[in-house]
DNA sequence: GTAGCGGTATGGTCGGACCACACACAAGTT
DNA sequence: AACTTGTGTGTGGTCCGACCATACCGCTAC
């Protein structure tokens, strides 16, 4: 297929599969560094600015970093970071009105069930602690910002323990998608120490239960929290 | 200058957070135009190639798309399209290995069981038209490109009927991350009309189950399904 | 009325230049 | 010898100005 009648061959889309097609192959991995701009457009007959479009787009996916200066670190690495850009992603949608709130709150509800029962088998006592951790941060008199970061590390530290790495990168992304909603409904919550100490106690029975290795009590557990805590800000 | 110390302001996200700004406010909404690259360089004091940059990242996300020209659709305008953006995003994670397909196969699983429970109860009788009408489509002797296309309509069409738009573009963009690794997988396939035979006929069951209004029975009904076929292919 | 044709607005691309940063290394100082 | 200082170099970050490709708009000529 020599064809070039209508084929429009987007330069930087040519530059994005070049660089996607290294990263498939195994040839680019994980901790690698790129050529540099310039010599990447040269080796392709690219401009350095195609090569920086289709370079930035990667970024935003969360496969690539770059840095400048001439240090170990620097220049553009390979560095997966899947939940940054899922987060993003989704959290711009939802603002554009992609799909609406309850569906957030029913897709968390699938995600975090689907991880308690697996973590209720799998965690290990590291797990369990890290979880701890998290709640023995929640206990301090926190205001909505801190307690929601400690209450994110405690429901990743679930979603880690289950083992599934997709799962756990789709629940930190959709948390992080909707930190800004539950954030803002907090501060408008009246009783806010009040609400606090139920999330509180709730994350404490979630936390028996899957001590406990009980994993569909804990995916109850969690589902009902969930559902409580979007519900009581949300509706 | 009021203060230029530790601060890097990074032109191209200064011109992101505005757009997304804009987006957030819902002062474009999805639909609308977006001011010419050159205008919207002037506006905010940036040059084209950063107003660039800041849009390609944009249009890798699914929230806008550009095209050259005078018309009534050119330009750059707000159009939503989180489904091929996820699935790009998760189908290079996939190759830089920051997940292993096992996960992936959970994850499908997980998803597809909460899609047939909930569209075993919602779903309309245009639903069940459109899944029929995929399985039709795969009763003819197809290879496996196409057989895995209408596949893919049949578990949109199951997705879509549950009637979480989160959900359904997160099934979209599962199905298509694997979508070259089940294709490969199916070329190596000793008997590929066997094995078209057996996903027909296990189709046609989930199918009748959904039809059934049977959600228990068409969520394990799609389970087996699922776990047999990436099991056939992968291990 | 219709066909043709230039005008115009838009994104796409390029080349070149300069800036900002961070490290490497040599020279100078104590 | 150890430390400080300055200079060089490679990297991404930014900007400018120009030109190309495309697709519509409107005028002109038949």
């Amino acid at each position: 297929m020599t064809d070039t009648r209508r084929a429009r061959p987007a330069t930087y889309e040519m530059v994005l599969e070049h660089v996607v097609g290294r990263l498939t192959t195994g040839e680019w991995r994980p901790g690698d560094r790129l050529p540099p701009e310039r010599e990447l457009a040269a080796q392709l007959g690219a401009s350095r600015q195609a090569v920086r479009e289709a370079l930035r787009v990667l970024q935003a996916q969360g496969v690539i970093r770059s840095q400048v200066g001439t240090g170990a670190d620097s220049g553009t690495v390979v560095v997966p970071a899947p939940a940054r850009a899922l987060g993003r992603v989704l959290a711009l949608h939802l603002a554009v009105d992609s799909f609406p709130v309850d569906d957030v709150t029913e897709a968390r509800v699938m995600l975090e069930r689907f991880s308690a029962e697996l973590a209720a088998r799998r965690r290990s006592a590291a797990d369990l602690l890290t979880m701890a951790a998290a709640l023995d941060e929640m206990d301090a008199d926190l205001g909505p910002e801190e307690f929601s970061d400690a209450d994110i590390a405690f429901h990743v530290a679930i979603a880690g323990a289950a083992g599934n790495r997709l799962v756990n990168e789709l629940t930190v992304a959709i948390r992080e998608s909707v930190r800004g909603f539950l954030l803002g409904a907090m501060r408008e919550q009246g009783d806010w120490p009040a609400l606090r100490d139920r999330l509180r106690a709730e994350h404490r029975e979630i936390h028996a239960a899957l001590s406990g290795a009980d994993g569909v009590v804990a995916a109850d557990l969690i589902e009902a929290h969930i559902r409580a805590f979007h519900g009581r800000l949300g509706g």
